[in-house]
DNA sequence: AAAATTCTTTGATGTAAATCAAACGACTGC
DNA sequence: GCAGTCGTTTGATTTACATCAAAGAATTTT
């Protein structure tokens, strides 16, 4: 379903020196900060598009996406409270997504890469329930959701996608639940890892090392655990040879011995 | 925009002999094991299905619901792998749903009560990724997927409709995930106790006492926790006169109190 | 009605992870 | 190039909850 990109297979998939694992869209990066943009050139296509459309009906998709937005690291693409109009499908950049509780503890609820699609939990009250923020310079495509409902209707393999995406949302969730009601540190950072790594791999990257975009705290949110339980958890695996860490660089040495910390802890 | 009966509004809101406190539908319950229904006439319909249809529209709308299913307590209404057909709105009854991880925990994502939908995690895969088993005896309208998604491309109000169900599980997860990740045990009990007695408010029930239909272990899955501590916060809600607690009995004296201890724990 | 099963409560003990603390490394801005 | 900030690592200690255990209710089966 996922086409990978060959330049990308080559070993040299991620690139140390600037830091930067997300996908590189081929035009020029010096766009204004919201242009208008076309689905049936873009390169993403695969991930956050239907397939199956002729080239009349691609045109016509085309209207889904209004403009492109820029959002630079550290900077919220929509806040909490924020009206919802829009669905946004991530061109370039990582972004984390995460609601506060009233005494201000924060629950980071997902990592989200290129490809993906964000701002679905606005739909239900018209407006936002978690921040969307950018852990690197990002790059989306601003999908105005009365374009997609009105699209959808037209176009039954649109919204049969449409679907599959709150869908597939609501069961990753759920496999969270999951992580967070029944595992222990090890099995969460290794689910951790290999999901990361995984999505990773199906957007060219290497499957074996790449970059985190977000710190040991941030993790830690995502997980239910503290920093410095998610630190020892590295260092520990480290020491045990299944990765090698250092700093935000990870390299997975024995994927299977991740596989099966996250499957059973097989005693300890 | 949920009408409540007013003949659940005098008090006496549960029956405590047959410990049952769904709501039962005024027709009679002798139906055959799978029916054909309709949708105009259910006074669940606040419920589940959008407001602001004409009589004629309504009448297309009965063509959502097929049948009807029951599903006697302890028997599941679709299980993990099942091919994925329908969505199910709940008549009566009360179910739980739950995913099994490799070496066989258990952890239970949500439990459902009367005019709320189930399945919505089938369509992604066009498999259900999780089990859902009735705690008491149900009923459900079943909701052939195909025609729910050939409706929505006719009436722009169902297809929001289907979406803000979709959204709204998504942002509930979310909830469940700082739950799970931030909370400690007696804030966990306090969300879980008030959203339950919310959610039976909304349907016509006491504001204040009410029957679990689940044990305390599964409410443990739920909230991510053992049996005994949910047994033993209970316990302790109970000593500090904030609930009342007598096996599936409960009910909440102090709702204010409790709100306090889920908002933050204002130190122990 | 007795027996068996399931669910719940409560107590005693153990432990994984949190918290507290400090040092160190990396990046930022002047 | 240096100071300041931020993020990470590691160690020592504490703690909330899990685990183990057993008795007591409630429900189901015979």
């Amino acid at each position: 379903m996922v086409q990978v990109i060959s330049s990308n297979e080559d070993g040299k998939t991620v690139c140390l020196e600037c830091n930067h694992n997300s996908w590189q869209p081929m035009d020029q990066r010096t766009t204004p900060e919201t242009i208008k943009v076309a689905c049936s050139n873009c390169n993403l296509r695969e991930l956050c598009m239907p397939i199956g459309f002729n080239p009349e009906d691609m045109q016509k998709l085309d209207e889904v996406v209004a403009t492109r937005r820029r959002v630079k690291q550290g900077e919220r693409l929509f806040s909490n409270g924020d009206p919802f109009t829009s669905l946004y499908a991530i061109r370039t950049g990582f972004f984390k997504t995460c609601i506060s509780s009233e005494d201000g503890r924060e629950q980071v609820t997902g990592f989200q890469m290129a490809g993906e699609i964000i701002g679905l939990d606005g739909i239900v009250s018209d407006h936002h329930s978690c921040n969307a923020v950018a852990l690197e310079d990002a790059d989306v495509c601003v999908m105005p959701f009365a374009n997609v409902e009105e699209l959808s209707r037209e176009f039954p393999v649109l919204q049969r996608h449409v679907h599959k995406i709150m869908s597939r949302e609501i069961v990753r969730e759920n496999s969270i639940m999951m992580l967070l009601g029944n595992m222990r540190a090890e099995e969460r950072i290794a689910a951790f890892l290999l999901n990361l790594v995984q999505r990773l791999h199906a957007r060219g990257f290497s499957q074996s090392e790449f970059i985190l975009r977000m710190t040991r705290e941030e993790i830690g949110s995502y997980l239910g655990m503290k920093l410095e339980t998610v630190s020892r958890t590295f260092s520990k695996f480290s020491d045990d040879g299944i990765i090698e860490v250092k700093q935000r660089y990870v390299r997975i040495i024995e994927p299977d011995v991740l596989k099966k910390i996250f499957n059973s802890q097989t005693c300890s």
